[in-house]
DNA sequence: GCTTGACCTCAAGTCGACTTGAATTCGTAG
DNA sequence: CTACGAATTCAAGTCGACTTGAGGTCAAGC
């Protein structure tokens, strides 16, 4: 049986050891035995811990997506939920453009006071206008 | 002079009092007087709270907002910086909509095991593709 | 002139997501 | 068989972004 131990799950997935622990200790992952003390993990965790990856780029508390694709797979949320989930990241992904294109903006335009400049200003205004909270957002605390 | 006060700008913005505040404290924007001891803030507040609430959206830290639109709308950084937001904004975006593919795909797909659909493992391969590090994310409470 | 309500300051508390450290236990290589 | 390194548990600490609460100030309306 290839299972792997914390140390390799967290070589292959840049997650720190004490993250993975953690996971499990509130049930984000689950390790499949024990070799003595050691946790053991199957091959799974890794997709998991991508799908993890992604949630906490969008924000998501990890409670959040634990429900949004349980421990197993298994979808613990009705499908409108997710649907409803798969419309607030279709606001957020509307607003990062707005933001992306102004920063862009900020970086070329001269103008001394970007506040003056009417194409600043729509670009804000367009990213205003879709920004209903994406239900919430947590740390992401960067790989040091 | 059409100057106005703390509750109005929360009224306007949806930010709270304390956390204008506290946004002044740490020099993400600021007031341009006083009457009494109440803070008088310009017009031109509400739109930077547009934008700071864009970088938060975006999962940026405050200091970093502050950097990339300077109090007074000057941009801080270099131009070579900002175009480098833009681009983790772009990884971001790409992720996001990654990521909304694959909830749409799991609430949708009657499989009961999502880890072995191959729609699903090539989903989350994708978003894997160009994920590295937006530079940081934050709270964002949502509105009670 | 007095009340009222919106504002003020400052210190301390909260919350999520981890990290850190101390003390301990394994399993494998030599 | 022993030493070593990797893993374990558990409590406590950290960090950013605010919020909360106590106690105080002020200006406008009656």
């Amino acid at each position: 049986m290839k299972f792997l131990d914390i140390g390799e799950v967290s070589a292959r997935s840049g997650v720190k050891p004490s993250a993975l622990r953690y996971y499990e200790d509130i049930g984000l992952i689950a390790s499949v035995s024990r070799h003595g003390l050691r946790r053991q993990f199957g091959a799974e965790v890794l997709l998991q811990l991508k799908l993890i990856a992604m949630g906490k780029l969008a924000g998501f508390a990890l409670d959040e997506i634990a429900a949004m694709f349980g421990k197993a797979g298994a979808p613990v949320l009705p499908r409108a939920v997710l649907h409803q989930k798969a419309d607030d990241l279709d606001r957020q992904i509307h607003g990062l453009t707005a933001l992306r294109d102004t920063l862009r903006h900020v970086a070329d335009c001269p103008a001394p006071s970007h506040m003056e400049c009417p194409t600043f200003r729509r670009l804000v205004e367009v990213a205003g206008k879709r920004g209903r909270r994406p239900s919430r957002r947590k740390a992401v605390p960067r790989v040091d």
